[in-house]
DNA sequence: TTTTGTGCAAATCGTTTGCACGGAG
DNA sequence: CTCCGTGCAAACGATTTGCACAAAA
């Protein structure tokens, strides 16, 4: 799998502290604008690499939920999302769904199953607070 | 939300019997080639407009779990999808899982829960055979 | 020295969009 | 005439890659 040596350089360490630090969970261009501010030198594509190298080195995930960007997670030990569909927002999830779901997922179909993602969707506070606030004012759309 | 006239015009429906052919949920890449052959003067925007006009007026679902390329799925009934590791093959799964699930879900968190998205992950039957006879073979890896 | 990491810019990939035309109502 | 759908090619945004150089082992 991971093969050869791997510094924890500069850079490494200053991207699995902005991963760590963001409040949501940041794309690889969020991090890179957080990085840049301590470290003006470092390039987009030294983010790239290092964020898929740390991530397969186990010292961060790399989330499966969302579509378009690549987000990143500090947090390795397995836990699940909830997706904000209206702004994309992502937050972890505390706790886990009863041991039955796993007990279904392995003999519900004929893959040698790995496992499950489970991913909640929903509207994040911040966003349903501001939809019920446009319905009162007359129900906007959008 | 969808306004404005809808004609099924010739491409519209060799687009929605295409993915309805496909073995697994096709790309939008592979439903244009597909429906070249029958329409050959058809374009890719053509198919990705149609592709996304066809889905929100629920004629089509798109995948929300995998990533790099948009996938469609024929099936638009509530069901759960279980995604090759190694191929990236997609099969839908009959069945659903208890209804205790959602129960959990509902107050795992501070989102106004709308939903929650499950993928099985694993290895179909082709490439579990595979790997079962690269392992024979002497350990190859990947 | 040999490896490993990096900056930079160009390349790639999937997808979207602007524009002008064609055809149905 | 007015919409709606389409082909085509250009534009785009996110990510990856090739290359030459720097830094560490």
């Amino acid at each position: 799998m991971a093969r050869g040596a791997f510094l924890m350089t500069r850079s490494r360490r200053a991207i699995l502290e902005e991963v760590a630090r963001a409040s949501s969970h940041p794309t690889a261009d969020q991090v890179f604008r957080a990085v840049r501010r301590r470290l003006p030198s470092v390039s987009l594509g030294t983010v790239y690499r290092n964020l898929g190298a740390l991530a397969n080195r186990g010292h961060l995930r790399e989330l499966t939920e969302v579509k378009g960007q690549r987000r990143f997670d500090a947090t390795c030990a397995e836990h699940c999302h909830v997706v904000c569909t209206r702004c994309g927002r992502v937050d972890d999830v505390r706790g886990r769904p009863s041991g039955a779901l796993l007990g279904w997922v392995r003999g519900a179909c004929d893959y040698e199953i790995q496992g499950y993602r489970l991913a909640l969707v929903g509207l994040c506070p911040a966003c349903a607070r501001r939809r019920r606030g446009a319905a009162k004012n007359g129900r906007r759309r959008r």
